[in-house]
DNA sequence: TTTTATAATGAGTAAAAACTCACTCAAAAA
DNA sequence: TTTTTGAGTGAGTTTTTACTCATTATAAAA
């Protein structure tokens, strides 16, 4: 006699995607000890309490938005590892991605910001910090192998390929975080010139 | 009868210093929201009054913080302007005090860090926020300016001067990031390796 | 119109954190 | 030994914030 369990899910999943999109925009803007509840909610246009119904904690709700972005790195890191397509052009796809991605939106720079907020929160207190850790400690791997593939085929400079990996994805993150500070005065630099360090001159 | 003006005034510089040590530490450790004023303290090794005879909020102190990253972010400004040495020695300079500082200690990425947060803390009540934006964009336009005379003196690439030096200090913000986050795993990047999108091959 | 299952509410509560203030402590000189 | 002055203390107060729960709203079907 009342709603479907399918109506129901739908509206479930309706709030918690109101939720996770007022709580992501807000932990990145303020910090997670500098968001209140009380502003997701409001963000998210709903009630405490309707909060609660969906994460037992605030910190739950950020732990979810964290794994949202490991996801991400999981599933860029397979891709490497799967030597679908020649590490340059696996190298030059990423780029592109982060390149219009961090253009036209911010959905990867907020991941990013987020991740690194995730080692600030609670000092210990907070989050999968570990997990975090580990899956950041695979994708480098799987980068730097791609490296010393491409510096195999003769295509990527030369030069320790963990020391690259580094500097690369420091780059990508520093770009994230001027992104975010900078705000409308940020202009992304081209792709060519983001992985410039990576290729031989003329590749 | 009591003690000597100098005397009194030693010792609360030698309790500032302590607060400002402790802070910086903690804000940059868990940031802003997550820091609360009793950790400083017990950090600092003082009473929580007593840090409320420094500053009158938490705020100030975070604030106090933020302008030294803000005067040395001036200072720096100042002697790319000065012109007192080529366009390739200045930058040569900063990134190898930059490299030094990253490796041997965290005085630099802190600063870099607590600026970031500084664009977190409130949202808006909080911080100079406005001072900080008007310091980096007056950097970046004098650094812009080096890259262009760097250019016209043939040493540098090719490339819009701004476009490399929001690349140029991503990378810098996101080594600091990369630092705190990986900590000890983390291996700062050779200096010609940090720079080597700006110049020429072989300069 | 009534029943029913679950979404949604928000005042209320408890815990945590920022901040105060009446007091003690320390050491130099009278 | 006493006086003086400002540093230093931390229990206590106020404010903020995370979280609860008794209650209401909704819409589909009987």
């Amino acid at each position: 006699m009342p709603r479907t369990k399918e109506q129901y899910e739908q509206m479930r999943s309706a709030t918690k995607e109101k939720i996770q999109t007022a709580a992501m925009q807000l932990f990145v803007q303020k910090g997670f000890g500098s968001t209140n509840v009380q502003d997701i909610a409001d963000a998210a246009e709903i009630s405490i309490g309707l909060l609660y119904r969906h994460y037992k904690s605030k910190e739950q709700l950020f732990n979810e938005l964290v794994d949202f972005a490991l996801a991400g790195m999981i599933q860029q890191m397979e891709y490497f590892e799967s030597n679908e397509v020649s590490p340059k052009q696996a190298l030059d796809q990423f780029v592109h991605e982060i390149y219009n991605d961090m253009r036209t939106g911010e959905q990867f720079a907020n991941l990013l910001i987020l991740m690194q907020q995730s080692f600030l929160t609670g000092g210990g207190a907070a989050v999968n910090h570990v997990e975090v850790t580990r899956v950041s400690e695979q994708l480098f791997r799987a980068t730097a192998k791609l490296i010393t593939r491409g510096q195999e085929q003769g295509q990527f400079r030369s030069g320790n390929p963990h020391e690259m990996v580094v500097l690369f994805y420091s780059t990508i993150h520093g770009l994230a975080a001027m992104k975010m500070m900078l705000q409308h005065n940020f202009q992304m630099p081209s792709p060519a010139a983001l992985n410039s360090f990576l290729y031989k001159e003329g590749e």
